[in-house]
DNA sequence: AGGCCTTTGAAGGGG
DNA sequence: CCCCTTCAAAGGCCT
């Protein structure tokens, strides 16, 4: 856990990468990305026909319509930055200084619906029916952008402001099941809540936890839809099949970071393909400045070091096998073991490829990335 | 219905 | 220590 024996810098991670970033690429795509403009996304394009044609395996973008992408990226950047600096100063959780982080997530100042006529309308319908779950993005703030409260959840908890919440309310809005906690979304970070949990912190027992879902597989929106439309048929089956509850991981900063800003994007684009808006996201990503970047990482670190508080005896590794752990069948077990095979397979077949990044690192070496093949590189 | 795609970062295991 | 693999989110597309 090198993140959490290392200071600020270390905070940072993936040094080579950021530095990497700052010293190939960083005022080229400083400009790219502060100005936002729509040459942003042109360039992306090409450059994702380019990686497709090279690859020889269309992308999600390159494969569909790359109609409306560019249509509405204008300079907005920059708003986001003096926010962000802005949001910097008033300490970590104190104000949304991460207005998309899951759940401090407000309404986004330095959104573009607010100098965008286009996509204004879009973007609060797509942040609530997209990316941000009703609950993860407005829950601590506001009742009014979600006033129907699921009806597990008592309506004080729409109201209440956000901090201060005993960890006995939080186990009282949600009804546990018996198998465990799995009634809170995950994307409703859990991070924050252990802010709210207080000196009581009773979570490792039963603190309900959106890093904990339902071992099906499937997460948050089926699972509050089922509540929320609850068959009861279904709720007694679940009941009567205890099952172990699946901890998710928690969220890197890059993750935090599509989270927060995937619903802008998408209003920016049009595009809805998480594909090919993850590789918006990746390219803005590097594009950020290194403070911007830290932000990201010390709210993964805190998510971190609060999972693992969460649940101390927790591995990443139990996930591995998450898909059959919870569920808990012959089948799935066969499923995974044919995914966990069919991925083996690929990366056989990518580093069979002459053109393998891999192939070209191991053979030449990080340093000598000039002798790279175009792809790799 | 369920896997794939796509991104970055974290973690764990193997060599 | 380095490298590799898997998982985390997301949702349209594809089989």
């Amino acid at each position: 856990m090198p993140q959490l024996s290392s200071g600020g810098g270390d905070d940072l991670g993936a040094n080579d990468e950021m530095i990497s970033f700052k010293d190939e690429g960083e005022q080229e795509e400083k400009i790219q990305e502060n100005a936002f403009t729509e040459r942003d996304l042109a360039d992306l394009k090409s450059s994702l026909v380019n990686e497709s044609e090279i690859n020889q395996s269309p992308s999600a973008a390159g494969r569909r319509g790359q109609q409306g992408e560019q249509r509405v990226f204008t300079d907005k950047h920059r708003e986001h930055h003096d926010g962000v600096s802005k949001q910097q100063d008033g300490g970590m959780y104190k104000s949304p200084a991460y207005p998309g982080y899951p759940f401090l997530m407000l309404p986004d100042p330095y959104l573009p619906n607010s100098s965008v006529s286009p996509s204004s309308n879009k973007v609060s319908v797509v942040q609530q029916s997209h990316g941000m779950h009703p609950l993860t993005s407005l829950l601590p703030y506001s009742n009014d952008h979600f006033s129907p409260s699921p009806p597990h959840l008592p309506t004080d908890m729409s109201q209440k402001t956000g901090v201060h919440r005993q960890s006995q309310d939080i186990s009282g809005y949600y009804s546990l099941p018996p198998g465990g906690v799995s009634q809170i979304t995950p994307s409703m970070s859990w991070f924050p809540h252990s802010l709210m949990l207080g000196p009581s912190g009773v979570h490792p027992t039963g603190i309900p936890h959106p890093a904990i879902v339902p071992p099906t597989g499937k997460q948050e929106h089926e699972h509050y839809d089922r509540s929320m439309c609850m068959k009861p048929q279904v709720e007694v089956k679940r009941e009567k099949e205890p099952k172990k509850p699946v901890i998710k991981k928690p969220l890197n900063a890059f993750m935090l970071y599509m989270k927060e800003m995937r619903a802008k994007v998408i209003a920016e684009c049009t595009l809805k393909e998480s594909a090919a808006i993850n590789q918006i996201l990746g390219r803005r990503w590097h594009a950020l400045t290194r403070e911007e970047q830290a932000k990201y990482y010390e709210l993964a670190r805190k998510e971190r070091q609060l999972h693992m508080q969460l649940y101390p005896t927790w591995s990443a590794r139990d996930n591995y096998e998450a898909g059959l752990s919870g569920v808990a069948g012959e089948k799935n077990k066969a499923d995974w073991g044919k995914k966990k095979r069919r991925k083996r397979e690929k990366q056989q077949d990518s580093n069979t490829d002459p053109g393998s990044p891999k192939k070209c690192r191991a053979r030449f070496g990080l340093n000598q990335q000039t002798d790279w093949c175009g792809p790799c590189r």
